[in-house]
DNA sequence: CCATTTATGTTATAGTATTACGCTTGCTAC
DNA sequence: GTAGCAAGCGTAATACTATAACATAAATGG
């Protein structure tokens, strides 16, 4: 399951069938998916990129679809819970799961220079983490695994040399 | 090297070893622990327990050492890049580094319980990390492993029950 | 249809973090 | 020793992130 993000790629076929996907999931759990929360979904996967709970907040509230924080962040809260999006916690941000449908636990790669953030499979990263929990006897129910770095576009860009160039 | 911080230890040594090797790391380095810096890095030793910028802003202000949020920020700042502290994304909120000297790449055991984290090494799922991130041309920094859960003594509590008992 | 649950709208507020500016301190080079 | 400079601190103001609490409306299920 290769990272996706940092390569070209058939967006809108990736956008569309990531809604169907969440579409039919909903269908077949019984979730409702409302239109707050479907063009929060088509926000987020609009871009490889993490966007914040303002952000949203504001093209929703432009769109006339609820102009107040618990607006934003109930529908981020179901996306996320069902699934459908996950929450970057170094950057306080969400972004559109990018292999919906799989019930996995995400690893992020985060480019600190334009913010794009790709997201691959950690499962060996945790059988590892999971080794050191047990030797703790301490029981594991979420981890986070996130890298911040340089994708491939920001290594050769003169706003890469540096935090602020 | 295994977590600490969920089992019983001289605490007291402890913090004593990590402010003395701070200091002797300042000194060789020529960075400069000031009373604000120091006391910040005593009260985070303190406990095995990540303590939010606010707290901490709490006991200096308390004892006269400043009382604006950036005096905490800044003494935290510097205590994470100098390596003496980590910050724990998953709850924004900040940690004494435990294997002081080392210059590792920690995961964190973070109990939703009791609140208390432990630290521990995360070499081995960094290296899977670091495939994934060359397999897509991904230059990693800084990684962030973090996993939430129960701690020992938790498992059996009533607390321990659910998120809100 | 009515009761119940689920979702939304809104106000207010809590919690986390940074910008900006001026003053003081300590170091270095004359 | 002192002038100049960099680093650190004090403070005010503000931005950003998130939740609590309560009222209203819409869907579900008897």
């Amino acid at each position: 399951m290769p990272a996706i993000g940092f390569q070209p790629h058939d967006h809108s076929a990736c956008v569309d069938g990531a809604l169907s996907k969440a579409q039919a999931h909903c269908a077949a759990l019984g979730l409702r998916m409302t239109p707050v929360r479907r063009r929060t979904l088509e926000i987020l996967l609009a871009e490889h990129r993490a966007l914040g709970a303002y952000d949203i907040l504001g093209v929703l509230s432009d769109e006339g679809l609820g102009a107040q924080p618990p607006v934003a962040y109930r529908a981020l809260d179901f996306l996320v819970k069902a699934g459908f999006a996950h929450k970057v916690e170094a950057l306080n941000a969400y972004i559109a799961c990018a292999h919906l449908g799989a019930d996995h636990t995400p690893a992020f790669l985060i480019c600190r220079a334009c913010k794009s953030v790709a997201e691959a499979d950690t499962a060996p990263a945790q059988g590892r983490l999971d080794d050191a929990a047990r030797a703790a006897g301490f029981v594991i129910e979420r981890t986070v695994v996130e890298a911040e770095g340089l994708c491939p576009d920001c290594q050769t860009d003169t706003k890469a040399k540096g935090t602020t160039p």
